[in-house]
Parts: structure tokens; sequence; C-alpha cells
DNA sequence: ACAGAAGTCGAGGCGTCCCTCCAGTTCGTT
DNA sequence: AACGAACTGGAGGGACGCCTCGACTTCTGT
């Protein structure tokens, strides 16, 4: 608690060297598996690929999140960079442009990711932390490209929401036969989303506690307790 | 295979009375578990609600695709019933509205259809030729509201199947919470396929066969073995 | 009312995945 | 080199879902 700030709970000592190559091993392999599985993976398949015996998994991960978490730090990271990154360029129809296609880009060859994104988990609360700032950043895309008028005004950060989970879906579809069809389908998106000849919708936006329910309760499915 | 003309495979003898009963039972606890759990739902769980032992499932319908062919035939013509309804309609864009609107609204409420809108299945014949037929039919509106101006010409029929996958997990999500939410997406979806506000979109149509094995691997994790 | 065909039940074998537990091994320190 | 702490393997119990099978029950025609 005082000399090292990195990680302030949990003393935790270093690990022993071949418990450290084991995590590693896991790590390494979990990546893989939950690419091309999704989130509900089952975990003897990483601890086979890992060449590590079930108990040893445990261990290191006692729940199923705690894998996930350290997986996907990572990439939530690059996510929220991208976020950043969109909100300091010059246009804000680019920046919101750029913003999704990043987004699509990360789900697209990453089945854990692609449910992580569309997904909420409350008891996870590194992932939770990070994935609220991101919608915030989201919200100042959005709003910024309405003020610049690019993009309709009659839409919400919310309707990302609908962009997510539409791609979640639509990768898993294509993502072994034709694996840049996302692509046409977020340009498709993108006009939709343009201001110019925008007819009304018909239907209000979600609130943010709706979507907020819905991740969650998608991610109730991959069990997710804490 | 001389006077009654209908069902010319299996003559089939009536059920026992006993036997039809049972057999409706299971039929109305499969409506209702497919469409709540969506096509992979434990087949134990519809044989309990319907009040019957699993065994009889099993005599009645020996794979779990004869269970779904006898549910969903009838929603499927619905299906295809609003493809003709579409196609007699005056005005082109009128009718396509009209077509993805009825086919989203029957996908809203039952996963299983749900499902099955966003699948294929190889082995399930009959399942099989009305998809076929509605695909041909989906392919007319399209191309009829281009004709005249109104779709965008750069889509094909393949770009419904976005339509299909993204919706199919859009209202999974929202079902419970935000159950109109998918009009919103719909909404947005229908102003992307509008030719008065269409950029060039940056990837090229799926082919009819991209498409068909998208589906038909989506359809191979719920156990369609015939 | 009876015989036999038709139908039913549900236990049980199989497979998958979850997670726990502890005897045995390996590491790092002294 | 030797000790104790840290770590590991993997058997095993529990839950669930699939599907089969044969003893039993119920229907229906005569």
């Amino acid at each position: 608690m005082s000399s090292d700030e990195i990680t302030p709970t949990k003393a935790a000592r270093p690990l022993r060297r071949d418990a450290q190559r084991n995590r590693d091993a896991l790590v390494g392999a979990a990546r893989m598996v939950f690419a091309s599985e999704g989130l509900d993976a089952p975990l003897e398949q990483i601890a086979r690929q890992a060449g590590v015996a079930i108990g040893t998994l445990y261990r290191n991960f006692p729940t199923r999140m705690d894998l996930v978490e350290a997986i996907f730090v990572g990439k939530l990271s690059t996510w929220l960079e991208s976020a950043e990154q969109a909100l300091s360029m010059d246009d804000a129809w680019e920046a919101f442009a750029f913003y999704l296609e990043r987004l699509c880009e990360l789900q697209a060859h990453d089945r854990g990711f692609n449910d992580l994104a569309s997904m909420r988990f409350p008891h996870a609360a590194c992932i939770e932390r990070t994935q609220g700032h991101i919608n915030e950043l989201s919200r100042r895309i959005v709003e910024r490209a309405q003020r610049e008028g690019a993009v309709r005004p009659d839409v919400t950060v919310e309707d990302l929401a609908l962009v997510i989970w539409a791609h979640t879906r639509i990768s898993e579809a294509t993502s072994e036969f034709c694996p840049t069809a996302w692509r046409r389908h977020l340009g498709l998106m993108l006009d939709a989303f343009r201001a110019d000849r925008a007819r009304p919708l018909p239907e209000p936006p979600m609130r943010p506690e709706e979507v907020y329910q819905a991740m969650v309760r998608l991610g109730g499915s991959s069990a997710c307790t804490g």
C-alpha cells in the first residue's frame, strides 16, 4: 500500500516462477478459446489447451469472470482509446464513423469481445467501470456530431447499442464464410445515422437504464457470478 | 396415393384418441417453450410442460427438427403470405417497408421463430422449401422497389439477411424490458435502404450461397440432424 | 369382454460441464 | 540439502440434457 501503487488491493506477493508460467499459458489459451467460442466456452477446454489441469485454472481464476477480466482489460482499453482518439479528431462525422468502425473491427474477429461489448456484468467492477467510461465518451461523440449537423438529431447514444447488438449476431453468422460482411452492415447503418433527409423514427429511443438492463440480461447467460 | 391427396408419404392411420391428445399437448407446450427459450430449449422441459413423459415426446417427434417443423409450418406460411401480400400492394416502397415490418413483428415475440428465420436446416425439407420460396418473393419485393427508384440500387436481397440477423439479437436483448425497441432499429434500417440517402457502400453484397452457408452454420448449433 | 395393437412411462446409460478437495510434487530459501 | 510453503493434478460428486428400452397401461374393433 505504500511503495507499489499498482493494484493497491491484494498485496499479492509475486507468483512462483512455474505458477507464473502456467498463469500465462492459461491467459494465452483463454484468449484463443474465448475468441473462437465466445465467453461461455468450456473452461476445461481452456485448461487442456494450456496444458494444465482444471484445478490449476480454478486456482488462478476462481470464477470465469476473473479470467475474462484478465483477458479483456487490454482490448477494453483499446476501445476506450479509440473513443478518445475520435474525440480528438477535427471532423465530427469522421470521428463518429471512425469510432463505430473501430469498435466493429474489434468485435469482428473475437467472439469473446463480441459478447463482452454487448453485455454488462454488474459484479465485474473493473470491466464495469471501463464500460461506463466508454459510454460517456460515446455520448460525447454522438452529441458532438449532432451539434455539427452531421448526425440526425433524433438518435441518442442508446442507439449505438442497437449497432453493437446487430453487429454481434451478424459477425457470428458471417465470420467464417464472409468475414467482411459486417462492413456492409455498418455502411448501411452509417447512412441511417446521417442527418440529411432523415425520416422521423417510429419509436422513442431506449432509456439508458433500459439498455443497461438489456445488457445485464444478455450477460446473465454466461455464469457471471462475482 | 389414390383417394386422400394430403401427405402422400406416410399412409399414417389416424392416431388413437389419447395419443392425439398428447400430441396436441406437446405441440402446445413446444410452442410456448420454443417461443420463450429459443429452438435449443431442453426437450424435457417441453415434455414436462405438456404433462407427458419424455419417451412420449420422442415417440411423436423422433428428432428435435420434427417438433420444430410441426410448430412452425404455420408461422412460416404467415411469413410467406406477408410476402405475397406485399407483392400485391401498389406502392413498391410501402410494400418493401410493410414486408420488413411484418417479418420483424413475427420475430419479435417468438425466440423460436427468431432462430428459425436466421437459420437454414438443409435436412428439414419442408421448412427448407418454404424458406427457398420466401427468398424468391423477397428478391422480387426488393427488385420491384429498386425499379421504382424507392430502394437504393446497390442493395440486394442478401442484405435482408443482415436485417434478420440484426433483429434476432436486438429482440433477444430487448424483449423483456423494452419490447418495442426493434421498431426503432427497423426505422433506421429503412432509412438506410432509401434510395435518396444512399452513399456508396464499402463492401460488395454477399453472394446467395454465402448467406445460405452462414445460416446453415447458425443452425448447426441446435442439433438439427435430420 | 377380450385380445392385441398402440401408446406411455420413467429409470438409467451416456456425455458434457461445473467446481472442490487433498495427496503428492515442485520451488525457493536458508 | 533440506524444509515448508506454494502449487499441481485429476479423481469424483453434482447438475443437466440427450436418447433408448422394455415392462406396463390404455384404447379400439370385434
